[in-house]
DNA sequence: AAGATCTGC
DNA sequence: ACGCAGATCTT
């Protein structure tokens, strides 16, 4: 339990302002993943595969039982644990330890048999069976519908994570409770003004009841009047109670929960106090959770990166990781992985996400020109090369799509008709589901041909799209009836296992083929190279079949090498893209205070905002403007920026 | 699309 | 420490 006090009842302080403006009251209602007040919960089921056997043979609940794989444990119950069991130790030791535990063996198929079933020979018959994990998914399944079920359906954001695992976002249910509790923030804010100050809110004792409450940071105190972070969170912890509350009556499972500002800082709290408990971790406390901990404990740090880590700075903990600079950081693990790094370790887990259409389209926008740009460096112009498929890859949640589609042959290709067929792949994507919001969406041409210099005369242009489709996977044979040059034919995938030119690859290099493939454009470029030399040397005039733009790289993972990354920040209103999210947010307030000028010297609305930058009608413009991958952007611009 | 590798459980 | 599955990366 927390050793903190729970508030005391007093009255608001005089003059002291909330943290908060009604933009940000704004944001949490739309569940905007950079709102301050931005409540998130992880939930996770204890034990979950040894709690599924011990609903399903309806044990007691103190009843030690563990699940058995062949020779060996693959999860333990919380009674079990008690008597100093693991996963890593055996049968027989586990038995001797624990002489009443129940070792229940997964399902398994046997040979020829339909379905799978529990077999009590199963750990004898390694030859004969498969393992099956249905009945957990088929658990996780039910689990899952009950937890949705406990929240309202127009307001709930919920993520499925792993098996046993599921991320909520509360922020727009918290919204309308506090709405509903303290009806002072409903009204229109002063001066219509969204940037104004919220009003603080009463402090009468929040009652935490009975949740792990982490201790505030250490420059914190109790006594100071909670802001409104503290109350959305608070509700938030009320909403998982209840969830939780749910799944165990109505399907016997416990679980843990964490509540916090974010996904990262949500699953190490669910990790905090199990088995069935949940801990809220305020804002306040978040540096003090944190320094706690072994950075290997951080989603993503587990593995080799943690590992580097660890050897570049000697050391395995939050605490000591945390004085170093992010020069530092970055010198050693490179551009984005170590600015990822830097904001981890201090709790900074929030990158805005694509919530619309249009949104979605000016980043398309920007790639295309991106990745025309590329092309011509690669001498599309001169037909030197050509790719031969564009690939649209896109990210709801854990959910991902993607849709490829051939670039037609025979025309011309240019910045607009990369832009129309990104679209083309994104209507695609839209037509099934869910698609809103959208962490990741990025667009790739690839299966390059070297030059292409037949008779791809007029004719190409008056053939229907269909038929151009039908020609790019059949015979060798082009529009106008003619023999596809025999250097193209040979680059067709017969196989159906892909097969890539070295950019460089000559006629009588041709067998060496994807011998020196490179996935993603290198863009280790001099001016903008971090100081892994070992990256350099490997990268550097390597052939680049595959032209990738545009990664809003999911904010809980740590940057992938090679890959190109955009700024991720862009403004609703105008398309630009900004550096952070200050920068966006005082960017968006310029836009503001340049809507109020507007207002007062016309006196109408006027619904337009000033610059457009990348609306332009014409993208030849911005083309232009952006230039080769040589020139640097300008600042404040549409902006790519290097890993 | 298929195989390889990484990661977490 | 092992076996498995899912995600991600490579080809």
């Amino acid at each position: 339990m927390s050793s903190s006090q729970p508030f005391e009842a007093s009255s608001p302080i005089r003059g002291k302002k909330s943290r908060f403006t009604y933009r940000h009251l704004a944001q949490l209602a739309a569940s905007s993943t950079t709102c301050p007040l931005r409540v998130i919960a992880h939930v996770d089921l204890d034990a979950f595969y040894a709690q599924c056997e011990m609903v399903r043979l309806n044990v007691a609940e103190d009843q030690p039982l563990a699940v058995q794989q062949w020779q060996g444990l693959i999860a333990i119950n919380y009674p079990a644990r008690k008597f100093g069991l693991n996963r890593h130790i055996t049968i027989t030791e586990a038995k001797k330890l624990c002489p009443n535990l129940i070792c229940q063996h997964v399902a398994t198929w046997k040979e020829g048999d339909e379905k799978w079933a529990y077999h009590d020979d199963a750990f004898k018959n390694i030859a004969t069976h498969k393992v099956s994990l249905d009945p957990y998914r088929l658990q996780s399944r039910t689990i899952l519908a009950c937890i949705k079920e406990a929240l309202p359906a127009d307001l709930q954001r919920v993520e499925k994570a792993s098996v046993d695992e599921v991320f909520m976002d509360l922020s727009a249910q918290v919204h309308a409770t506090m709405l509903k509790r303290y009806p002072e923030l409903s009204g229109p804010p002063p001066y219509d003004d969204p940037t104004e100050s919220l009003p603080l809110p009463p402090t009468t004792a929040l009652d935490w009841q009975a949740d792990a409450l982490i201790d505030l940071d250490a420059d914190e105190t109790e006594e100071e009047d909670p802001d409104w972070d503290d109350v959305a969170i608070l509700i938030g912890s009320e909403i998982v109670r209840t969830v939780r509350a749910a799944v165990r009556e109505k399907l016997q499972y416990t679980c843990s929960g964490g509540i916090a500002q974010n996904k990262m800082i949500a699953k190490l709290g669910s990790a905090h106090k199990k088995p069935n408990q949940q801990t809220v971790v305020r804002n306040r406390a978040v540096q003090k959770f944190l320094s706690e901990f072994k950075f290997t404990k951080i989603r993503g740090l587990g593995g080799k990166l943690g590992e580097q880590i660890t050897t570049a700075f000697k050391t395995d903990t939050v605490n000591e990781l945390l004085p170093i600079a992010i020069q530092q950081l970055k010198q050693k693990l490179g551009h984005d992985t170590g600015t990822w790094v830097y904001q981890i370790i201090r709790g900074i887990d929030t990158r805005p996400t694509i919530t619309t259409q249009e949104q979605a389209i000016r980043w398309l926008r920007i790639f295309s020109a991106d990745i025309y740009s590329r092309l011509v460096e690669e001498g599309v112009v001169e037909n030197k090369r050509r790719p031969k498929t564009m690939n649209l890859h896109h990210r709801h949640g854990s959910q991902t799509k993607s849709r490829q589609a051939p670039i037609s042959l025979g025309k011309k290709i240019d910045e607009a008709g990369l832009f129309e067929l990104a679209k083309t792949l994104l209507g695609q994507i839209m037509q099934e589901g869910q698609v809103w919001p959208c962490s990741n969406i990025s667009l790739s041409v690839g299966g390059f041909e070297d030059g292409i210099v037949g008779n791809m005369g007029i004719g190409a242009f008056l053939v229907k799209k269909d038929e151009l489709k039908a020609l790019d996977t059949g015979p060798a044979i082009n529009e106008t009836g003619q023999e596809r040059p025999e250097k193209r034919r040979r680059t067709e995938p017969y196989t159906g296992i892909q097969r890539f030119f070295k950019l460089d690859s000559t006629d009588e290099h041709d067998d060496e083929f994807g011998s020196q493939y490179l996935s993603g454009i290198d863009t280790t470029s001099p001016e903008n190279a971090d100081s892994n030399e070992e990256d350099k040397a490997a990268s550097s005039n390597l052939p680049c079949p595959e032209a990738t733009a545009g990664k809003t790289t999911l904010s809980n993972r740590p940057p992938r090498k090679h890959q190109q990354h955009i700024t991720n920040y862009m403004c609703d209103r105008c398309s630009m893209a900004l550096e952070s999210a200050e920068a966006l947010q005082s960017h968006q307030d310029f836009h503001f205070a340049k809507d109020l000028e507007d207002e007062e010297r016309t006196q109408v609305a006027p619904k337009q905002s000033g610059a457009i930058p990348n609306n332009k009608k014409s993208t030849g413009t911005t083309s232009k403007k952006r230039g080769t991958r040589n020139s640097k952007p300008e600042k404040g611009q549409s902006k790519l920026a290097f890993g």
